[in-house]
DNA sequence: ATAGAATTGGGGGTTTACCCTAGTTTATAT
DNA sequence: ATATAAACTAGGGTAAACCCCCAATTCTAT
């Protein structure tokens, strides 16, 4: 196989992180097959995965994301700052985007399945590991919906969006941070009166009815600099 | 290894798309070596791609996402509809968020830079080839960050946002479709003064000083069915 | 069972947003 | 070079939003 080159020679640490001892015991006897693989230690709450840390050191936690005490994505979080060598791989019953998206952006390098089988966990040990991600199948899946619904609304509407000036951008801002038309005349040192214009340029351009579709389209596009 | 366990049997066969002749010897020579990999063939430009696709079956397509002729997101998408048994394996030069989520949208199952080494691209045809997805360290980075632009506000608020009741989060979804209090009283069956009331209530809880700030939060909280 | 939140609605007032019009200045294209 | 359009400026008038007060009924959770 192509596969077999990796070192043979390091073994890989895990802790395994879940309230649920059954499944852990499950995790446990698929690993222990597994000659460079050490399983060494197991926690069930958020907490103790943080004092366990603080005396041994791990190459990777198997994470459950709902974790009693301290959930997952808390847990990754420290992790990722204190011990960022150990890498995190997510386990969750739940293929929920919120679950997938939280955790993997506070740390964890991959995200699995409770239902995933055998080889894949050792493969997804082995990808994380490495330095690299993993997300089994329906993970990805998730993942990517979240990217399209992310780009959906900007690509569609990028193409019949007219120009809008330079002033009106700026007044434009001003209005999505919640500013009265009075006070971003006072910003931009000119009149209410020409800040009312631009409104109502603005208005026409993007072909809004009011502020709240100023605001709407201009985070739909991006107006904005955050 | 934990991966010698994988189908021994089942040869891989591979389309190599690329337009630059020393990149695909390179990866030629390096499937070479493995037993169960056979490189069915190999394309220039995406046309050519189509065609060999009517005529040959092919597991997987390391495809180059700037091809010419055709570039790998439509020929991507053209594969994805009329051949999905064909799992696509991107590969670029480039590490840009725009191509790796366009083409990834477009039904890729992988991405990989031009600089990984011989282990990861036997690792990732692998990984494709069981139906999961592989990106490359530095993809998944850039795929994290368009995922944290698109939630970045929201994390940070999530938790300290209050409950937004049933009859305001209606009425928010309908300030943010441009509807006045008036249209909003006439579509809920309610008193322009109810709708008044819970508008004070959703400025109150989320912390807004306007409509403004209303669209802004319930959008960058996905406050809104879309 | 009871407190707290949600839903409904009103009176009356201030502020802000929006519409229409219009002058001057500044790009832009022929 | 000179129209022509677009941008920036601003006033008057009206509609909508926002504020503070209040109070009834219903839902919800401890």
């Amino acid at each position: 196989m192509p596969l077999t080159e990796a070192k043979l020679t390091k073994m890989i640490n895990i802790l395994v992180a879940d309230d649920h001892a059954m499944f852990v015991d499950g995790i446990e006897s698929i690993l222990r097959g597994e000659k460079d693989i050490h399983v060494m230690g197991r926690c069930f709450d958020g907490p103790s995965v943080i004092t366990f840390l603080e005396n041994n050191e791990v190459d990777i936690i198997l994470l459950d994301v709902n974790l009693p005490g301290m959930n997952g994505i808390e847990v990754s979080k420290i992790v990722n700052e204190k011990y960022s060598k150990t890498k995190i791989l997510a386990i969750s019953m739940f293929n929920e985007e919120s679950y997938v998206t939280e955790i993997l952006n506070n740390g964890a390098k991959g995200y699995i399945l409770k239902n995933t089988g055998r080889e894949e966990l050792l493969k997804a040990i082995n990808v994380v590991n490495e330095g690299q991600s993993y997300f089994s199948k329906d993970v990805t899946q998730t993942i990517m919906k979240g990217l399209m619904n992310k780009r959906k609304a900007s690509n569609k509407m990028d193409y019949n969006l007219p120009k809008i000036s330079r002033r009106e951008r700026e007044v434009l801002q001003l209005i999505v941070k919640e500013f009265t038309t009075q006070e971003i005349a006072n910003q931009l040192f000119i009149s209410l009166k020409t800040v009312e214009s631009h409104r109502s340029s603005l208005l026409a351009k993007l072909n809004a009815r009011n502020s709240a579709g100023l605001v709407r389209i201009a985070m739909e596009n991006n107006l904005i600099d955050k």
